[in-house]
DNA sequence: AATATGGATATTGGATACAGAATACATTAT
DNA sequence: ATAATGTATTCTGTATCCAATATCCATATT
Protein backbone atom coordinates (compact mmCIF):
# COMPACT_ATOMS: atom_id res chain seq x y z
CA UNK A 1 0.00 0.00 0.00
CA UNK A 2 0.96 3.14 -1.19
CA UNK A 3 0.48 6.77 1.27
CA UNK A 4 -2.52 8.65 -0.70
CA UNK A 5 -0.62 11.00 -2.49
CA UNK A 6 -3.60 14.14 -1.64
CA UNK A 7 -3.75 17.03 -3.76
CA UNK A 8 -4.89 20.32 -2.50
CA UNK A 9 -7.70 21.91 -4.96
CA UNK A 10 -4.87 24.77 -5.68
CA UNK A 11 -2.39 21.99 -7.21
CA UNK A 12 -5.77 20.51 -9.17
CA UNK A 13 -6.63 24.02 -10.86
CA UNK A 14 -2.77 24.51 -11.38
CA UNK A 15 -2.54 21.29 -13.25
CA UNK A 16 -6.06 21.65 -15.01
CA UNK A 17 -4.75 25.17 -16.42
CA UNK A 18 -1.27 23.84 -17.48
CA UNK A 19 -2.74 21.01 -19.03
CA UNK A 20 -5.67 23.72 -20.87
CA UNK A 21 -2.51 25.80 -22.13
CA UNK A 22 -0.66 22.79 -23.35
CA UNK A 23 -3.83 21.13 -25.31
CA UNK A 24 -4.31 25.07 -27.04
CA UNK A 25 -7.63 24.71 -25.18
CA UNK A 26 -6.21 28.40 -23.33
CA UNK A 27 -5.02 30.08 -26.40
CA UNK A 28 -1.69 31.92 -26.50
CA UNK A 29 -3.06 35.76 -25.60
CA UNK A 30 -6.04 34.58 -24.13
CA UNK A 31 -7.55 36.55 -20.74
CA UNK A 32 -8.12 34.47 -18.29
CA UNK A 33 -11.07 35.97 -15.46
CA UNK A 34 -10.65 34.25 -12.09
CA UNK A 35 -14.72 33.76 -11.35
CA UNK A 36 -15.07 32.15 -14.96
CA UNK A 37 -12.68 29.27 -14.09
CA UNK A 38 -13.50 28.66 -11.02
CA UNK A 39 -17.09 28.03 -12.30
CA UNK A 40 -15.89 25.85 -15.01
CA UNK A 41 -13.72 23.82 -12.53
CA UNK A 42 -16.53 24.14 -9.57
CA UNK A 43 -14.40 25.48 -7.36
CA UNK A 44 -13.86 29.24 -5.74
CA UNK A 45 -12.18 32.54 -6.96
CA UNK A 46 -9.20 31.70 -4.34
CA UNK A 47 -7.63 28.30 -5.49
CA UNK A 48 -7.63 29.51 -8.83
CA UNK A 49 -6.08 32.81 -7.64
CA UNK A 50 -3.35 31.09 -6.25
CA UNK A 51 -3.01 28.90 -9.54
CA UNK A 52 -2.46 32.01 -11.46
CA UNK A 53 0.03 33.52 -9.25
CA UNK A 54 2.16 30.31 -9.27
CA UNK A 55 1.88 30.14 -13.48
CA UNK A 56 3.16 33.49 -13.52
CA UNK A 57 6.22 32.53 -11.43
CA UNK A 58 6.54 29.73 -13.94
CA UNK A 59 6.25 31.78 -16.81
CA UNK A 60 2.98 30.35 -18.42
CA UNK A 61 1.18 33.68 -17.32
CA UNK A 62 1.39 37.00 -17.40
CA UNK A 63 -0.58 38.93 -15.16
CA UNK A 64 -0.41 42.88 -15.10
CA UNK A 65 -1.43 45.11 -12.02
CA UNK A 66 -5.22 44.92 -11.03
CA UNK A 67 -6.12 43.44 -14.49
CA UNK A 68 -6.36 40.00 -16.25
CA UNK A 69 -3.72 37.77 -17.01
CA UNK A 70 -3.27 36.65 -20.01
CA UNK A 71 -1.86 33.23 -21.36
CA UNK A 72 1.95 33.96 -21.96
CA UNK A 73 2.73 34.13 -25.95
CA UNK A 74 6.03 32.14 -27.02
CA UNK A 75 8.08 34.21 -29.47
CA UNK A 76 10.77 32.31 -31.40
CA UNK A 77 13.25 33.88 -29.26
CA UNK A 78 11.58 32.89 -26.26
CA UNK A 79 11.73 29.38 -27.49
CA UNK A 80 15.64 29.42 -28.81
CA UNK A 81 16.24 30.91 -25.16
CA UNK A 82 14.60 28.03 -23.59
CA UNK A 83 16.12 25.12 -25.36
CA UNK A 84 19.68 26.70 -25.46
CA UNK A 85 19.65 27.01 -21.36
CA UNK A 86 17.89 23.42 -21.01
CA UNK A 87 20.48 22.02 -22.84
CA UNK A 88 23.37 23.39 -21.02
CA UNK A 89 21.32 22.88 -17.82
CA UNK A 90 20.40 19.01 -19.05
CA UNK A 91 24.21 18.93 -20.04
CA UNK A 92 25.53 19.30 -16.93
CA UNK A 93 23.08 17.10 -15.12
CA UNK A 94 24.24 14.32 -17.67
CA UNK A 95 27.90 15.27 -17.14
CA UNK A 96 27.35 15.54 -12.79
CA UNK A 97 25.03 11.98 -13.55
CA UNK A 98 27.97 10.24 -15.20
CA UNK A 99 30.20 10.64 -12.53
CA UNK A 100 28.05 9.13 -9.74
CA UNK A 101 26.83 5.75 -9.17
CA UNK A 102 23.75 5.91 -11.23
CA UNK A 103 21.35 2.92 -11.40
CA UNK A 104 22.36 2.51 -15.21
CA UNK A 105 20.22 -0.73 -15.20
CA UNK A 106 17.06 1.27 -14.82
CA UNK A 107 17.88 4.03 -17.31
CA UNK A 108 18.20 1.12 -19.85
CA UNK A 109 14.70 -0.01 -18.71
CA UNK A 110 13.21 3.10 -19.41
CA UNK A 111 15.01 3.14 -22.71
CA UNK A 112 13.16 -0.11 -23.81
CA UNK A 113 9.84 0.97 -22.94
CA UNK A 114 10.38 4.36 -25.01
CA UNK A 115 11.39 2.00 -27.61
CA UNK A 116 8.08 0.14 -27.39
CA UNK A 117 6.18 3.28 -27.03
CA UNK A 118 7.61 5.04 -30.42
CA UNK A 119 7.15 1.40 -32.50
CA UNK A 120 3.93 1.78 -31.52
CA UNK A 121 3.61 5.20 -32.30
CA UNK A 122 2.14 5.84 -29.31
CA UNK A 123 2.96 9.21 -28.07
CA UNK A 124 0.99 9.41 -25.07
CA UNK A 125 3.25 6.46 -23.69
CA UNK A 126 6.75 8.45 -25.44
CA UNK A 127 6.25 11.52 -23.37
CA UNK A 128 5.37 9.72 -20.07
CA UNK A 129 8.26 7.37 -20.57
CA UNK A 130 10.75 10.12 -22.24
CA UNK A 131 10.95 12.34 -19.64
CA UNK A 132 10.87 9.54 -17.15
CA UNK A 133 14.47 8.88 -18.78
CA UNK A 134 15.28 12.86 -18.17
CA UNK A 135 14.25 13.11 -14.60
CA UNK A 136 16.12 9.68 -13.23
CA UNK A 137 19.44 11.61 -15.20
CA UNK A 138 18.53 14.81 -13.50
CA UNK A 139 18.21 13.08 -10.26
CA UNK A 140 21.17 11.55 -9.94
CA UNK A 141 23.21 14.92 -10.58
CA UNK A 142 22.41 15.09 -7.04
CA UNK A 143 21.73 19.27 -7.22
CA UNK A 144 18.99 20.15 -5.61
CA UNK A 145 19.01 24.06 -7.44
CA UNK A 146 19.65 22.01 -10.90
CA UNK A 147 16.92 19.30 -10.13
CA UNK A 148 14.49 22.55 -9.14
CA UNK A 149 15.42 24.40 -12.77
CA UNK A 150 14.91 21.95 -14.93
CA UNK A 151 11.44 20.76 -13.40
CA UNK A 152 10.48 24.22 -14.36
CA UNK A 153 12.12 24.73 -17.22
CA UNK A 154 10.51 21.27 -18.66
CA UNK A 155 6.89 22.58 -17.52
CA UNK A 156 7.71 26.10 -18.61
CA UNK A 157 7.14 25.39 -22.38
CA UNK A 158 4.02 24.21 -24.12
CA UNK A 159 4.85 21.23 -25.99
CA UNK A 160 1.88 21.71 -28.07
CA UNK A 161 3.24 23.85 -29.90
CA UNK A 162 5.36 21.12 -31.71
CA UNK A 163 3.67 18.19 -32.75
CA UNK A 164 5.70 14.76 -31.56
CA UNK A 165 6.50 13.46 -35.40
CA UNK A 166 7.21 10.09 -35.09
CA UNK A 167 10.54 10.89 -36.81
CA UNK A 168 11.23 12.99 -33.97
CA UNK A 169 10.53 10.50 -31.47
CA UNK A 170 13.27 7.83 -33.47
CA UNK A 171 15.87 10.11 -33.79
CA UNK A 172 15.35 10.74 -29.66
CA UNK A 173 15.89 7.33 -29.09
CA UNK A 174 19.30 6.80 -30.71
CA UNK A 175 20.40 10.16 -28.81
CA UNK A 176 19.48 8.57 -26.00
CA UNK A 177 21.61 5.24 -26.61
CA UNK A 178 24.90 8.14 -27.22
CA UNK A 179 23.84 9.69 -23.68
CA UNK A 180 23.39 5.85 -22.01
CA UNK A 181 26.42 4.96 -23.74
CA UNK A 182 28.76 7.50 -22.45
CA UNK A 183 27.10 7.56 -19.14
CA UNK A 184 28.30 3.56 -18.75
CA UNK A 185 31.87 4.57 -19.88
CA UNK A 186 31.66 7.26 -17.11
CA UNK A 187 32.75 9.82 -19.57
CA UNK A 188 31.94 13.33 -18.27
CA UNK A 189 32.26 15.25 -21.43
CA UNK A 190 31.09 12.91 -23.48
CA UNK A 191 27.91 12.83 -21.94
CA UNK A 192 27.47 16.32 -21.76
CA UNK A 193 27.92 16.62 -25.15
CA UNK A 194 25.34 13.99 -26.12
CA UNK A 195 22.85 15.43 -24.27
CA UNK A 196 23.37 18.97 -25.35
CA UNK A 197 23.29 17.54 -29.00
CA UNK A 198 19.91 15.95 -28.13
CA UNK A 199 18.25 19.30 -26.43
CA UNK A 200 19.29 21.13 -29.34
CA UNK A 201 17.71 18.76 -31.92
CA UNK A 202 14.75 18.88 -30.13
CA UNK A 203 15.21 22.85 -30.70
CA UNK A 204 15.34 22.13 -34.20
CA UNK A 205 12.40 19.79 -35.18
CA UNK A 206 10.38 21.95 -32.23
CA UNK A 207 11.04 25.35 -34.46
CA UNK A 208 10.44 23.42 -37.74
CA UNK A 209 7.05 22.04 -36.31
CA UNK A 210 6.48 25.91 -34.97
CA UNK B 1 7.74 62.25 -12.74
CA UNK B 2 7.73 58.43 -12.85
CA UNK B 3 4.90 56.30 -12.60
CA UNK B 4 4.26 55.39 -9.20
CA UNK B 5 5.47 52.13 -8.27
CA UNK B 6 2.54 50.54 -7.02
CA UNK B 7 3.05 47.73 -4.32
CA UNK B 8 0.68 45.04 -3.57
CA UNK B 9 -0.13 43.78 0.48
CA UNK B 10 1.32 40.39 -0.79
CA UNK B 11 5.00 41.50 -2.73
CA UNK B 12 5.24 43.91 0.55
CA UNK B 13 4.66 40.73 2.90
CA UNK B 14 7.25 39.06 0.78
CA UNK B 15 9.63 41.82 1.35
CA UNK B 16 9.48 41.75 5.26
CA UNK B 17 9.67 38.21 5.94
CA UNK B 18 12.71 37.99 3.12
CA UNK B 19 14.15 40.54 4.69
CA UNK B 20 12.96 38.92 8.32
CA UNK B 21 15.20 35.51 7.25
CA UNK B 22 18.39 37.45 6.20
CA UNK B 23 18.31 39.22 9.31
CA UNK B 24 18.28 36.27 11.53
CA UNK B 25 15.20 37.62 12.76
CA UNK B 26 13.37 34.34 11.41
CA UNK B 27 16.19 31.24 12.55
CA UNK B 28 16.54 28.70 10.23
CA UNK B 29 13.95 25.90 11.10
CA UNK B 30 12.07 28.56 12.57
CA UNK B 31 7.71 27.46 12.27
CA UNK B 32 5.73 30.54 11.13
CA UNK B 33 1.72 30.57 11.55
CA UNK B 34 0.10 32.58 8.62
CA UNK B 35 -2.01 33.97 11.46
CA UNK B 36 1.19 35.08 13.60
CA UNK B 37 2.63 36.63 10.87
CA UNK B 38 -0.41 38.52 9.41
CA UNK B 39 -0.96 40.09 12.62
CA UNK B 40 2.70 40.96 13.34
CA UNK B 41 2.19 42.72 9.43
CA UNK B 42 -0.66 43.84 10.16
CA UNK B 43 -2.46 42.78 7.57
CA UNK B 44 -4.71 39.79 6.85
CA UNK B 45 -3.82 36.20 6.62
CA UNK B 46 -4.40 35.76 2.79
CA UNK B 47 -1.43 38.33 1.80
CA UNK B 48 0.69 36.21 3.86
CA UNK B 49 0.07 32.71 2.28
CA UNK B 50 0.29 34.01 -0.57
CA UNK B 51 3.88 35.26 0.61
CA UNK B 52 4.57 31.33 2.31
CA UNK B 53 3.77 30.11 -1.31
CA UNK B 54 6.58 32.52 -3.36
CA UNK B 55 8.82 32.05 -0.93
CA UNK B 56 8.88 28.46 -0.54
CA UNK B 57 8.63 28.28 -4.69
CA UNK B 58 11.92 30.16 -4.05
CA UNK B 59 13.09 27.96 -1.94
CA UNK B 60 13.58 29.98 1.57
CA UNK B 61 10.71 28.23 3.31
CA UNK B 62 9.41 24.83 3.12
CA UNK B 63 6.08 24.02 3.73
CA UNK B 64 4.26 20.72 4.36
CA UNK B 65 0.77 19.54 3.96
CA UNK B 66 -1.28 20.90 5.83
CA UNK B 67 1.33 21.75 8.67
CA UNK B 68 3.57 25.06 9.58
CA UNK B 69 5.75 26.26 7.14
CA UNK B 70 9.51 26.38 8.33
CA UNK B 71 12.14 28.34 7.54
CA UNK B 72 14.49 26.44 5.10
CA UNK B 73 17.88 25.27 6.62
CA UNK B 74 20.75 25.04 4.89
CA UNK B 75 23.03 22.83 4.97
CA UNK B 76 26.52 22.82 3.83
CA UNK B 77 25.90 20.81 1.01
CA UNK B 78 22.94 23.17 0.18
CA UNK B 79 25.48 26.05 -0.08
CA UNK B 80 28.06 23.67 -2.24
CA UNK B 81 25.35 23.34 -4.69
CA UNK B 82 24.09 27.16 -4.57
CA UNK B 83 27.12 28.33 -5.65
CA UNK B 84 28.26 25.80 -7.97
CA UNK B 85 25.55 26.33 -10.14
CA UNK B 86 25.63 30.23 -9.63
CA UNK B 87 28.53 29.87 -10.85
CA UNK B 88 27.80 27.90 -14.04
CA UNK B 89 24.92 30.23 -14.55
CA UNK B 90 27.17 33.38 -13.97
CA UNK B 91 29.67 32.40 -16.05
CA UNK B 92 27.41 31.91 -18.66
CA UNK B 93 25.81 35.05 -18.47
CA UNK B 94 29.20 36.72 -18.76
CA UNK B 95 30.19 34.50 -21.70
CA UNK B 96 27.16 36.13 -23.53
CA UNK B 97 27.18 39.69 -21.92
CA UNK B 98 31.37 39.49 -23.71
CA UNK B 99 29.25 38.97 -26.73
CA UNK B 100 27.15 41.59 -26.93
CA UNK B 101 27.17 45.52 -27.14
CA UNK B 102 27.32 45.71 -23.43
CA UNK B 103 27.79 49.05 -21.93
CA UNK B 104 30.62 48.83 -20.20
CA UNK B 105 31.04 52.43 -19.44
CA UNK B 106 28.15 51.49 -16.84
CA UNK B 107 29.68 48.74 -15.31
CA UNK B 108 33.07 50.82 -14.96
CA UNK B 109 30.89 53.50 -13.23
CA UNK B 110 29.40 51.02 -11.32
CA UNK B 111 32.73 49.24 -10.42
CA UNK B 112 33.99 52.72 -9.29
CA UNK B 113 30.47 52.85 -6.18
CA UNK B 114 32.07 49.87 -5.78
CA UNK B 115 35.55 50.87 -5.07
CA UNK B 116 34.04 53.63 -2.56
CA UNK B 117 31.93 51.59 -0.64
CA UNK B 118 34.91 49.02 0.16
CA UNK B 119 37.18 52.31 1.06
CA UNK B 120 34.27 53.36 3.18
CA UNK B 121 33.97 49.69 4.54
CA UNK B 122 30.33 50.48 4.01
CA UNK B 123 29.43 47.03 3.72
CA UNK B 124 25.62 48.04 2.48
CA UNK B 125 26.51 50.18 -0.34
CA UNK B 126 28.86 47.42 -1.15
CA UNK B 127 26.08 44.75 -1.32
CA UNK B 128 23.26 47.01 -3.23
CA UNK B 129 26.66 48.22 -5.77
CA UNK B 130 27.58 44.88 -6.08
CA UNK B 131 24.16 43.53 -7.26
CA UNK B 132 23.86 46.29 -9.55
CA UNK B 133 27.15 45.03 -11.11
CA UNK B 134 25.82 41.55 -11.96
CA UNK B 135 22.77 42.50 -12.53
CA UNK B 136 23.62 44.86 -15.84
CA UNK B 137 25.75 41.52 -16.64
CA UNK B 138 22.71 39.44 -16.54
CA UNK B 139 20.44 41.86 -18.18
CA UNK B 140 23.08 41.98 -21.42
CA UNK B 141 23.21 38.51 -21.62
CA UNK B 142 19.56 38.71 -23.03
CA UNK B 143 18.12 35.68 -21.88
CA UNK B 144 14.87 35.72 -20.15
CA UNK B 145 15.24 32.20 -18.08
CA UNK B 146 18.84 32.69 -16.88
CA UNK B 147 17.86 35.78 -16.02
CA UNK B 148 15.15 34.69 -13.95
CA UNK B 149 17.34 31.71 -12.85
CA UNK B 150 19.41 33.67 -11.66
CA UNK B 151 17.15 36.01 -9.75
CA UNK B 152 15.97 32.93 -7.78
CA UNK B 153 19.40 32.10 -6.61
CA UNK B 154 20.57 36.04 -5.98
CA UNK B 155 17.44 35.67 -3.31
CA UNK B 156 17.97 32.09 -2.29
CA UNK B 157 20.55 31.90 0.05
CA UNK B 158 20.47 34.28 3.02
CA UNK B 159 23.44 36.49 3.29
CA UNK B 160 23.46 36.88 6.58
CA UNK B 161 24.84 33.56 7.14
CA UNK B 162 28.48 35.24 6.42
CA UNK B 163 29.46 38.51 7.19
CA UNK B 164 30.62 40.70 4.66
CA UNK B 165 34.74 41.00 5.66
CA UNK B 166 36.58 43.13 4.49
CA UNK B 167 39.14 41.26 2.94
CA UNK B 168 36.32 39.47 1.10
CA UNK B 169 35.20 42.89 -0.45
CA UNK B 170 38.71 44.07 -1.81
CA UNK B 171 39.64 40.52 -3.35
CA UNK B 172 35.75 40.75 -5.60
CA UNK B 173 37.04 44.23 -6.30
CA UNK B 174 39.79 42.74 -8.14
CA UNK B 175 38.10 39.89 -9.44
CA UNK B 176 35.29 42.02 -11.12
CA UNK B 177 38.46 44.04 -12.99
CA UNK B 178 39.35 40.63 -14.23
CA UNK B 179 35.69 40.19 -15.43
CA UNK B 180 35.67 43.63 -16.94
CA UNK B 181 38.88 43.26 -18.86
CA UNK B 182 37.61 39.99 -20.40
CA UNK B 183 34.04 42.01 -21.34
CA UNK B 184 35.83 44.63 -23.07
CA UNK B 185 38.54 42.46 -24.73
CA UNK B 186 35.30 40.10 -26.05
CA UNK B 187 36.67 37.05 -25.10
CA UNK B 188 33.75 34.97 -24.52
CA UNK B 189 35.60 32.31 -22.54
CA UNK B 190 37.99 34.83 -20.35
CA UNK B 191 34.76 36.50 -19.19
CA UNK B 192 33.30 32.59 -18.42
CA UNK B 193 36.73 31.59 -16.34
CA UNK B 194 37.21 35.02 -14.40
CA UNK B 195 33.39 35.09 -13.53
CA UNK B 196 33.49 31.32 -12.33
CA UNK B 197 36.33 32.26 -10.16
CA UNK B 198 35.11 35.01 -8.44
CA UNK B 199 31.81 33.47 -7.95
CA UNK B 200 34.17 30.18 -6.74
CA UNK B 201 35.69 32.54 -4.32
CA UNK B 202 33.01 33.73 -2.59
CA UNK B 203 31.54 30.77 -1.56
CA UNK B 204 35.04 29.55 -0.24
CA UNK B 205 34.68 32.99 2.05
CA UNK B 206 31.14 32.65 2.10
CA UNK B 207 31.86 28.54 3.95
CA UNK B 208 35.25 30.11 5.88
CA UNK B 209 32.80 32.39 8.09
CA UNK B 210 30.28 29.90 8.00
C1' DA C 1 -16.93 65.95 -34.63
C1' DA C 2 -13.39 65.19 -31.43
C1' DT C 3 -11.96 65.09 -26.92
C1' DA C 4 -12.54 65.13 -22.24
C1' DT C 5 -15.17 64.01 -18.10
C1' DG C 6 -18.15 61.26 -15.01
C1' DG C 7 -20.41 57.41 -13.78
C1' DA C 8 -21.67 52.34 -14.43
C1' DT C 9 -19.78 47.82 -14.75
C1' DA C 10 -16.49 44.28 -14.41
C1' DT C 11 -12.82 42.31 -12.11
C1' DT C 12 -9.25 42.09 -9.07
C1' DG C 13 -7.06 42.36 -4.23
C1' DG C 14 -7.77 41.84 0.60
C1' DA C 15 -10.51 40.64 4.91
C1' DT C 16 -13.44 37.69 7.24
C1' DA C 17 -15.84 33.41 8.07
C1' DC C 18 -16.30 28.66 7.93
C1' DA C 19 -14.86 23.79 7.14
C1' DG C 20 -11.44 20.22 7.31
C1' DA C 21 -6.96 18.31 8.68
C1' DA C 22 -3.27 17.58 11.99
C1' DT C 23 -1.56 17.51 16.53
C1' DA C 24 -1.83 17.26 21.49
C1' DC C 25 -3.98 15.75 25.34
C1' DA C 26 -6.96 13.13 28.15
C1' DT C 27 -9.37 8.98 28.97
C1' DT C 28 -10.21 4.21 28.77
C1' DA C 29 -9.02 -0.60 28.43
C1' DT C 30 -5.79 -4.18 28.97
C1' DA D 1 1.82 1.29 33.55
C1' DT D 2 1.24 1.18 28.67
C1' DA D 3 -1.03 1.38 24.60
C1' DA D 4 -4.86 2.53 22.04
C1' DT D 5 -8.78 5.32 21.22
C1' DG D 6 -11.57 9.38 21.43
C1' DT D 7 -11.89 14.46 22.01
C1' DA D 8 -10.40 19.20 22.04
C1' DT D 9 -7.57 22.54 20.14
C1' DT D 10 -4.93 24.67 16.74
C1' DC D 11 -3.95 25.81 12.33
C1' DT D 12 -4.48 25.46 7.49
C1' DG D 13 -7.38 25.43 3.16
C1' DT D 14 -11.43 27.06 0.82
C1' DA D 15 -15.44 29.97 0.36
C1' DT D 16 -17.70 34.18 0.70
C1' DC D 17 -17.84 39.02 1.32
C1' DC D 18 -16.34 43.77 0.88
C1' DA D 19 -13.36 47.42 -0.94
C1' DA D 20 -10.36 49.29 -4.38
C1' DT D 21 -9.12 49.80 -9.14
C1' DA D 22 -9.45 49.50 -14.00
C1' DT D 23 -12.14 49.53 -18.12
C1' DC D 24 -16.02 50.86 -20.82
C1' DC D 25 -19.58 53.71 -22.37
C1' DA D 26 -22.53 57.63 -22.35
C1' DT D 27 -22.76 62.38 -22.02
C1' DA D 28 -21.12 66.99 -22.03
C1' DT D 29 -18.05 70.57 -23.74
C1' DT D 30 -15.41 73.00 -26.98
Amino acid sequence: MKPIAKQSTRDQVIASLRKAIFNGDLKDGEELIQEEIAKKLNVSRMPVREAFYALEREGLLITNQNRRVTVKEFTVDDINDHYDIRAMMEGEAAARASQTEIDVQELKEIQQDIEIAVAEKNVNDYIITNEHFHRVIWKSAKSARLLSFLDQMWNGLPPHLAEMVEDQMSKSVAEHNEIIKAIISKNEEQARIAMVNHVRRSKKDFLENY
